[in-house]
Parts: structure tokens; sequence; C-alpha cells
DNA sequence: GCCGATTTGTCCGTATGTATC
DNA sequence: CGATACATACGGACAAATCGG
């Protein structure tokens, strides 16, 4: 599958800033340049550069050109940032994945359930609870609840090994959109139970609500962190236009 | 000063979904019908709905439409999402906010500084300690580093009502990228004297580096909240392309 | 300060590809 | 198979901001 156009000239970019090709600050060649370089139109390299924009890779300035903003980042703690698997955020991270099903139930949406995950009482889900280890340091404490009518044929097998390959290649799911809230909750019994927290007593906690192509939500998540191995990294870009809102908290 | 058309009809659009004359899981006009509504290029009704997109408002599904997952949050905590200022965040809220100025000094960045915020070593800069309450309860520490170059002429007395107006209006700054990260850290002495933390020993810290639209970094802020009145929410979006990653956590 | 060259921002019309129905 | 709808790409036009002479 030959990937889109624009897609190839944002990943050569984005290569090129990560490796220092154009240096931190450094503007980057004028699009007039980078049509000519690759051979496509002008919409095209702006596509790309508007990728970069939105990953905080690169700045954009009006009649001036494009800054390179790119910071490599120390890897401390295990970092959550984007949209990927744990064992793809493993392997950035460098680490090696494990996870162990702790429950793995059919369960019918109540009233309760309904108001905290978005499925709707009477729809059956699979609800699975997983302990997820680093290099075999218990870190996080998953909660999965899947519709059962689109992902059908779940078992604790596939639950250790990975849930999204079975939904992407197996049933034909694609996914799209998920949102996330992330709060700091208390640990639970089960938290305490399962991860090694010391003296914290609190969790970063994630929970996401998870949409197909189709605009069904077939997965509610809580995913348990412990504190001191987590980060989530995000890069919120001023909207432009008269009368808008400024930055973060000052 | 006339709105751009893409952002014009991004915001009907906006509020649309939001007033729900489009219902949650139903579908939009298709591009054409908004080309004829509108008056524009295809192209221009495209965009409004790539910030749509972005927003986690619509969801554009190939050869089908464009449905509408948009759903109301409920207010309970203090929510930090996306870009805004700490009195914006407070109004959304529907509280009343108080900025109470705990320190207010000059430093010159050390090798220890350098490494946490990114300010080379020997850069001048103000440091400010300030505490943050909504309707008088107070929720949010924050420390911040602006550099001194850039932001001469900062005072208390700006300080305790709003650092951004002053760097906006007065000294013609204009804010653009904010870098974020969201980690989960132990107390200190500070949060603990002017915070009711309860038997909490966690903070939810954001840190973030902001930059102005010459790409210069004019601050750096680390944002301490109480955890029981924190909230951070994300719409991630997959990226298309063959040999992508999935979602979170699976 | 003015003017022209450069660069990014916005918008248009069109063509073609691909997925859905 | 054809009609519809979104996805990608092209080329051109003009506006707005910046910079140098």
């Amino acid at each position: 599958m030959p990937r889109a156009k624009y897609d190839h000239i944002y990943k050569d970019l984005k290569e090129k800033i990560e490796t220092e090709v154009y240096a931190y600050q450094e503007m980057l060649p004028s699009e007039n340049v980078l049509v000519t370089e690759y051979g496509c139109s002008r919409n095209t390299v702006r596509r790309a550069i508007a990728e970069l924009t939105a990953d905080g890779y690169v700045q954009p300035m009006h009649g001036k050109g494009v800054r390179n903003i790119f910071r490599p980042v120390e890897q401390t703690a295990f970092i959550v940032g984007g949209i990927e698997s744990f064992k793809e955020s493993a392997i950035r991270n460098k680490k090696t994945p494990y996870t162990k099903v702790l429950q793995f139930t059919e369960i019918t949406v109540d009233e309760k359930i309904e108001r905290r995950t978005g499925f709707k009482k009477g729809t059956e889900l699979y609800y699975i609870q997983r302990l997820r280890s680093l290099d075999g340091k218990p870190l996080i404490l998953d909660h999965n609840y899947f519709l059962k009518e689109l992902t059908y044929g779940l078992t604790p097998e596939i639950a250790e090994r990975s849930v999204y390959d079975y939904l992407e290649g197996v049933k034909g799911i694609t996914i799209t959109t998920s949102k996330r809230t992330l709060t700091v909750e208390r640990v639970t019994q089960v938290d305490e139970k399962y991860l090694d927290l010391r003296d914290y007593n609190c969790m970063a906690v994630i929970t996401s609500q998870t949409f197909d192509d189709n605009g069904i939500q077939f997965e509610y998540t809580q995913s348990r962190h412990r504190p001191d191995y987590f980060r989530f990294q995000d890069v919120a870009t001023r909207r432009k236009g008269p009368g808008e809102k400024h930055a973060v908290f000052s």
C-alpha cells in the first residue's frame, strides 16, 4: 500500500528534524523550495507542515518562514503521549511489556455503569481486568469494557496478547477517535494488591471512550497508572482569529 | 477584523452541533451541500470539518458522510482541557477566580534551572509564585518563570491580575505554541502550607513551555493542582496511512 | 518611508482515487 | 454498475506579513 504523498513528506521532514538535519530554532526550507524538492504542489507541502505543527515540531511564521522548535525529551518515566497501544508504548520506551489477565467476565449494563461508561442500559459487554508490567515491574492496572456485539469472540488468551490486533485484524474494526480524560484518584484495594505503590495514595487515571469508523463506541477503558512512572505529553497550539483565547494558566 | 471564511463555517457548525441542530450520531449535510449553503469551495468546507474533527466533535467516514459524535460534558471538577487562561477556565466552570502572589523575584538561570526549564544558563528571569483560588477555595499553586528580556516591566500587581493581558496588550507578545507535560508528583511543604490537601500526598502537575510567534520560549510554568479538583481532557484521532499505530492501551 | 521580492495564509476550481450504498 | 461521499492532489490567484535596498 503506497502512502499518501503528504504523509511521505511529513515523515521525511519529521526525521530530518529529529536527526537535526535542521537545527533547533533554524528555519526549514521555504514552501516553494520544498515544492521543487519533492516535486509536488504547494498544498501538499503545506499539509505536511500542518501535521508537523500539530505535533509541536515546527512553527510557521507569516511572511518569515517555518521554524524548527523540536526538542528531544529525556525518557525517564513511561510517556503516554499520543495514540498508541501498550505494546507500542513499551517498545518506544525500550522496555519489555507483559500483560496478566486478572478477570474476564461478561456483564450487562445497569444504570450505574451506563453513567460511567456511556454504554446504554441492557447492553452486553466484556469486562476485562489486566495488570500491565514493564521489565517485570507492574505499573498499570486496566479495566476494559468492550461492546460484545462488535467484539464477539474475545477470549482471555487474546486479552493477554493484544485485543486491538484481534479487533483490527480478525474483526475488521477500525479505530478512529478516542476521547480521554485524565484525573488523579485515590488508590483502591485492587491497586494496592497488584502494584508496588509504596506510600503513594493516588493513581494517575486515564479513562477513554473509543469509537470505530462507524462512530460506534465499542470500548470504555480505565487505565490506572502508578504515579511515579507516569507522564502525559501534549502540544497546544493557539487558535488564530481575532478575539481569541490565550494560553495555559497565566 | 473579518474572520477567515473557514473559521466562520467552523464556528457556525460548532454551534449547530452544540445546540443539537444536528443530533448525536446524526450525519451532517454532505460537503457538497455545505458548499452551496455557505457559497464557498469544497476545500474551505473541508478545512472547517478538519478543525471540528480535531476537536472531537465529528467523525468523517469515507464514502458515507460526517457523523456528529459530540457529547456535552458534565462539569463536576475543574476541567483543564484546551488552551485558555486561568481566568477563562474559571468563567467556563462558572466560578470566581482569585490570585494571590506569594513570591515575586528576579533570578539568573544556573545549570539546575537550565535542565528543568529549557532556558539557557545566565538568562535573567522573573520568578513568580502564585496561589489560585476558585470561589475562595485554594486549588492551584503556580510557579512561573518568565524571560525578563521579553516580559520586562512585570510587577506583582500585574501578576495578581493577568500576566497574559499585559504581555499581549502592552508588550505585544503573541502566544502561539505551548508544550505541556502532565505528571503526578508528591506534595511539597509549600503545597501543604497553602492548599487544603486533607490526606492526599500527591499533586497533579502541569509543566508547560510557551513560545511566542518568533519561536522564542518566554515562559516556563509549573501548575500544581489539588488532585480532587483536577481534570484534563483530550481527544486523540487515529492517523491514517497503512502500517500505522492503533489506539490507547488495549 | 516606499517599493519590490520573498514567504506564509486563504480560497478557488478541477481532476482523480477510493469507499459506500 | 452507477450515484454519492469523502480523500488526495494539482495549479492558480490574491492577501498579508516580513525584509532588504
